[in-house]
DNA sequence: CCGCTAAATCTAAACGTTTTCGCAGCTTTC
DNA sequence: GAAAGCTGCGAAAACGTTTAGATTTAGCGG
């Protein structure tokens, strides 16, 4: 490992010059600034974010946290997508990210320690269970936070746009020429309940009329328990003729259950998504879905927590909406 | 920051025999030792972890390089699965986890110098095109390196059962009374020759002929492709009693080429998949494929490379092969 | 040639640890 | 009762940086 004093001992200066060479300073002369420089690249020299994080207290480093309550995780799509852009974002702007745990080793340790051990700038909070206590400990530290899909009101937070997103999807299958709809919702969260609002308020705005029966409490992310409700409801009757499952992946235990009646797709009844994960396009037929833009999401997170740690002025508790688009596939049949 | 100097001062001993009783060495007395725990505990002291790495040349850090360029990446169901329980592994052993990329902000460096930068322990090389000049930097460095699913003599890898699992779904479906198989295969790379031999492998096991026409050469996780290439192979006669798909994503294509043919699956073809990814069960019908045990793989690759940073007489070129299964869906039908 | 300013460079302290070594004071041994 | 060994603790150096402040050097007007 080649250090500043491997270099001031070559050049004949001392340690405290090729810092501020290499740190761009003012005041030493531009011909040592080449020089050192020079001798720098090569002889391979890389500083020592250790040290220089002992130091200026700044590790460039920023944590996610991430948990993986419900066996998915780093596959569930949409949050594996979101901590994508999360991390070209913040690499673009010279941020390494690492995964922030409870329970490092033997040591028990809450997420904030770790944080604090490992002197993480800020953190982004990505996929989790936003009661878990560690996160309260969060929002109420000192650390730069910023939360995905769920608002604090004392933090930044970037949040997909679930209530007007889900507003657009009613209108445009209200457009399509559906007033019967059921809505198969997943599990009571903060997203859950945009999602909510946003569909009685796109009925309401297309003048569709909400039946409660058609209203049921699924689950995020399982394709097993909307195979379980979407046959329930299919064994009902009348029919609503379009059915609004909790995302896209467990549409596919909509889709399974519609076919095992013995309906089609969309000639029968009608299904739309959320999220708009890559298998939506290859289901068949092609599940209509509203996408969700979760490289703005992760993006837009990764630049809000990196404005926040450099920018004091930045203000600490903005909320940025990001807007996404149906997609339109072919599960939804058009009703003269 | 509480650091040890407010350890030391508030209980009257020196920096040095805190550090020692907090860090269990024999030289402090058991009376002196339990009292300074105490303290520390109280004052929520937790070690800093860049001043230790800085003394110690250890970060208990380990990286992951983990290319993104198909554009999946992190959404690489496969990879995702992976990096999830080789994280999970990690953090049971006291290490986290950071992402190194090339590039790290304006910064130009190689994913080599980028580990250095970081002073990561060591580092796994998951999802990543293994000609890749950065990851021969990686090879011939001095870091501890664990590749999986892909062999380089001087080091250590933790490889999928590629051969003998393809040979073992070719078992299966010859038993399942098939002798006409059609192989969409992937692209050139270490894992698709293995696969390849491995199908001959159990075609030969089987006395089953392989016909050139129907060996394809087609693209991992590219539905889009295995689509067209299956129309291609259901355009001729005879038909194949079952196609392997490149991987169970892929899969997704053949069967809606199957479908846009009129084709029922199992009834008039059979398909299998490669991977046993979360969707394959949603399939309808459910895709029989070759389950790679995706958690062992994760895990064992963090613990090789976890011994061979804390162990130095490990083995350095140990190449450590994880068993998949045969699972069973309905896309197999059976023929008498 | 003196004094002054500005530019360039250096000295040294500090960040929070770990670890070697030395020094007491005590116990054991012959 | 002296030598030797052990036990518990502290002083200090070191890891590789950054940075405030001191020091040197050069330039320049008078």
């Amino acid at each position: 490992m080649v250090s500043l004093k491997d270099i001031s001992q070559r050049c004949g200066v001392s340690i405290a010059t090729v810092s501020k060479a290499l740190n761009d300073h003012k005041d030493v002369s531009p011909q040592t600034k080449e020089r050192l420089l020079k001798v720098a690249k090569e002889m391979g020299y890389f500083p020592n974010s250790q040290a220089r994080a002992l130091k200026t207290n700044r590790t460039f480093n920023l944590g996610v946290m991430f948990s993986d309550e419900a066996g998915r995780g780093l596959t569930h799509e949409f949050f594996a997508k979101v901590l994508n852009s999360f991390k070209t974002e913040a690499e673009m702007s010279g941020y390494d990210i690492t995964f922030i745990s409870k329970n490092l080793g033997s040591r028990k340790m809450s997420t904030y320690e770790h944080c604090r051990y490992r002197n993480v700038d800020g953190i982004g909070i990505i996929c989790t269970d936003f009661s878990d206590p560690d996160v309260y400990e969060l929002i109420n530290g000192e650390l730069p936070v910023v939360t995905i899909d769920h608002v604090f009101e004392c933090r930044s937070a970037v949040v997909s746009n679930n209530e007007t997103g889900m507003e657009q999807l009613v209108e445009y299958v209200s457009k399509m020429g559906h007033s019967k709809l059921a809505f198969i919702q997943g599990k009571r969260s903060a997203v859950m309940e945009k999602r909510m609002n946003g569909f009685f308020k796109g009925c309401r705005n297309c003048g569709v009329e909400v039946k409660p029966e058609w209203l049921l409490t699924g689950e995020y992310q399982s394709p097993q328990l909307t195979y379980e409700l979407t046959k329930k409801l299919l064994a009902e009757r009348p029919l609503p003729t379009c059915i609004f499952m909790p995302d896209d992946y467990s549409a596919i235990g909509g889709y399974n259950a519609i076919k095992d009646a013995g309906l089609r797709i969309p000639d029968d009844i009608s299904v739309v998504g959320y999220d708009g994960i890559a298998y939506a396009d290859f289901l068949s037929p092609r599940l209509t879905s509203y996408r969700q833009d979760t490289s703005s999401i992760g993006a837009a997170a990764a630049k809000k927590l990196i404005a926040q740690i450099e920018n004091p002025a930045t203000t600490l508790t903005e909320i940025l909406t990001i807007d996404g688009a149906v997609s339109e596939g072919e599960s939804v049949a058009r009703i003269v």
